[in-house]
DNA sequence: TGATTTACCTGACTTTAGTCAGATAAAATG
DNA sequence: CATTTTATCTGACTAAAGTCAGGTAAATCA
C-alpha cells in the first residue's frame, strides 16, 4: 500500500509528534528548553562541561550563559577541574538532584504510558530496540571488558539462549567447552563488547591457548543489531588485538544451524580446515593466518 | 540489560537525534524552520489556514506572519473560501511546487540512506510500523469502503496471505464462499478500512444475507496495529452499521488456527452456535443478536 | 437588523536561541 | 620564561519563535 520510503516517514511523523509532546513537557517546569537539556545532562553524570557541550552542539558562549543561570537557580555547582584549573566540572546539588529526577519522572511516564497500553510491549520494545541500534551504529563503543563482568555475561546468556534455541537438541554450556575467564583476558586474549547507547549489542571473545593458535569464541551480535556490519567490525577489532598479543594464527569452529555465521566466516576470508578439538557441538572448523 | 523504560528512552534518543537532524537538513533552504513547516503542511495538501494552524500548533499572529511570508516569496497563494469569506486558502504556486518537492527529496534521501544501508530493510520497516501505529493509534480513521476499492484490496491480500501462512494446508479465497463486493455495501451490508496515516491498518466487512442474519467476514488487523483495541473498535462500528440497517442477528464463522479470533468473540459477547454454512474452512461458529 | 461570533490580521512586545569577536587565565610548548 | 594553545567567559549583537491586545470584515444569531 505504503512503499518503503512512505512508510519510513510515516513513522518519521508519527515520532516527531511523540518528541515534541516530550519537549513541551520539559516546558512545564518554567525553564527554557535549552537548560533542561544542559540539567539532563548533567544528571546523566556528564561532568565535564566541554563534554556536555560536544553532546549538545552548542556554542561555548551560550554553553556558559545556560550554567550560570542553572548555578543561579543553585541546581549545580561549577568547580575548576582539580587537574585543569582551566576546565570546569559540574554537579547537582541536591536541589538539582531533586529537579533532575522530576524531568526522569515525565519521561518515565511517557514511556510507561505507551508501554503500558499495549498488549505486547515487548515486540514493541524489540521494535524500538532495532530502529535505536540502526540509527545509534555511528556511535558504538567497543568496549574491552572481563568475559565474568555484568555487560559480558548479559551477551553471553543471550548468545547461550539463542543457540540453545537453533540448535536441534538445544545448547548447554556445560557440555560444551567454555574458555575460563583469564584464558580471554589481556595477556593472553580479550574479551569485547559492544555498547549501542547503553544496550549491550554484541560481543567476541579472543581465547589464547597454549597450542600455537588462539581461538574466536562468543561472537555474538544482538537481533537488534544485526544486518549493520557490526560482527566484521567486532572481528576486525579482535584481530587487531591478537596483532598486539603477538597471536600468528586464528581458528574457530561454528555449528550448521547458523548458516549466516558460515557464510560470514567464508565471505571474511577463513579457510575451512579439520575438525580441531572434541567439543559436540561444531560441525564447521576455521582457521586465518595473520 | 537495561529495563524496559530504559530500553524505550534509548529509543528515543536515537529517534530525537535523527529528527533533530532532518529538521537541520530543512534549514539549508534559506528559510526558517517555521516557514518550511507550513510550506510543507500545505504541500501534503491541508489547504485551510485553520487547519494547518491546528496541525502544527501554531498562534495565529505567527500563522498570518508566515502565511505572508511564504507568500512574498511566490510559494503560496492565498484565496478567500468561496463558500465562507472570512476562512484563507492556501495552494502552492508551481514554483511552490517545486520548492516543496526539494523537501520531500531531503525527507526521502534520509529515509533511503537508512534503509539502504541496513541488509534487512523490510524487518526495520516493519518495526516502525508497530511503532508509528502504537503512537498514531488516537488518530484512527474509519472510512466505510468499496470492498474492490484499492484499500480493501490491500487489506484482502494481507489476510489472505495471513490465513494461508496459518491455516495447515493453507488457504485459497476460490474455496470459500468469497462475498460479492455488493452484498457487503449499502444497502445490504458495509465495509470498513481502518487507515492509521495513510497505512490500512484493520479492515471489516458486513455481509447481508436474505436468511434473516448478517456475516461479519474479513475480520483483518495488521500485525503493526495488534494489541492495541482495534478489532473491538472495528466490532463496534460494524455492529453500529448494522443497526442503522436493520439488522438484528449477526453470525460469523472462524478457524481453529486462529485461536486469538476465537477468544475475542468468546471475550466480546458471542454465543458459539452449529455449523451454519458449508464453507471448507471454518470449525467454530458464532451468533450475537443485537 | 443590530448584536455577537468567527477567522484572520496587525502592531508592539518578550523570550529563547544562536553567533561572533574579543578577554582572561591556566596549561603546554619551545 | 616568553609564546602559544586551550577552555571558558563576556558583551554586543541578530534571528526566530512566540505572546497578546486590539482591529477588521464576514457570517451567524436573536
Amino acid at each position: 500500500m505504503l512503499n518503503d520510503i512512505s512508510r519510513f516517514r510515516r513513522f518519521s511523523r508519527a515520532v516527531t509528534s511523540e518528541v515534541g509532546a516530550l519537549d513541551t513537557s520539559f516546558l512545564g517546569r518554567g525553564r527554557p528548553l535549552g537548560a533542561a537539556r544542559v540539567l539532563n545532562a548533567i544528571g546523566q553524570g556528564r561532568t565535564d562541561v566541554a563534554a556536555i557541550r560536544a553532546y549538545l552542539a552548542l556554542d561555548s558562549g551560550l554553553m556558559s550563559r545556560l550554567l550560570r543561570s542553572l548555578e543561579e537557580e543553585k541546581l549545580i555547582e561549577l568547580t575548576a577541574d582539580p587537574e585543569d584549573a582551566r576546565k570546569r566540572r559540574a554537579v547537582l546539588t541536591p536541589a538539582g538532584e531533586a529537579e533532575f529526577s522530576v524531568y526522569e519522572q515525565l519521561s518515565n511516564e511517557r514511556a510507561e504510558k505507551l508501554l503500558g497500553t499495549h498488549a505486547h510491549p515487548q515486540a514493541l520494545l524489540e521494535a524500538m530496540d532495532l530502529i535505536a541500534s540502526a540509527l545509534d551504529r555511528n556511535r558504538w563503543s567497543f568496549e574491552e571488558v572481563d568475559p565474568r563482568s555484568q555487560t559480558a555475561r548479559y551477551c553471553l546468556e543471550e548468545y547461550y539462549a539463542e543457540l540453545d534455541r537453533r540448535f536441534e537438541g538445544g545448547f548447554q554450556v556445560s557440555l560444551s567447552a567454555d574458555p575460563d575467564a583469564e584464558s580471554m583476558m589481556r595477556p593472553k586474549g580479550v574479551f569485547f563488547v559492544t555498547m549501542s547507547d547503553g544496550l549491550p549489542v554484541g560481543c567476541v571473545g579472543l581465547k589464547g591457548t597454549d597450542k600455537g593458535y588462539a581461538e574466536i569464541k562468543r561472537l555474538w551480535v544482538s537481533p537488534a543489531a544485526r544486518g549493520l556490519g557490526l560482527a566484521r567490525k567486532l572481528m576486525a577489532k579482535t584481530e587487531e588485538a591478537a596483532r598486539e598479543i603477538g597471536i600468528k594464527v586464528l581458528r574457530l569452529d561454528t555449528n550448521k544451524a547458523l548458516p549466516e555465521a558460515v557464510n560470514f566466516y567464508r565471505k571474511e576470508g577463513w579457510t575451512e580446515i579439520d575438525r580441531f578439538n572434541d567439543d559436540p557441538y561444531p560441525d564447521f572448523f576455521f582457521e586465518k593466518i595473520l
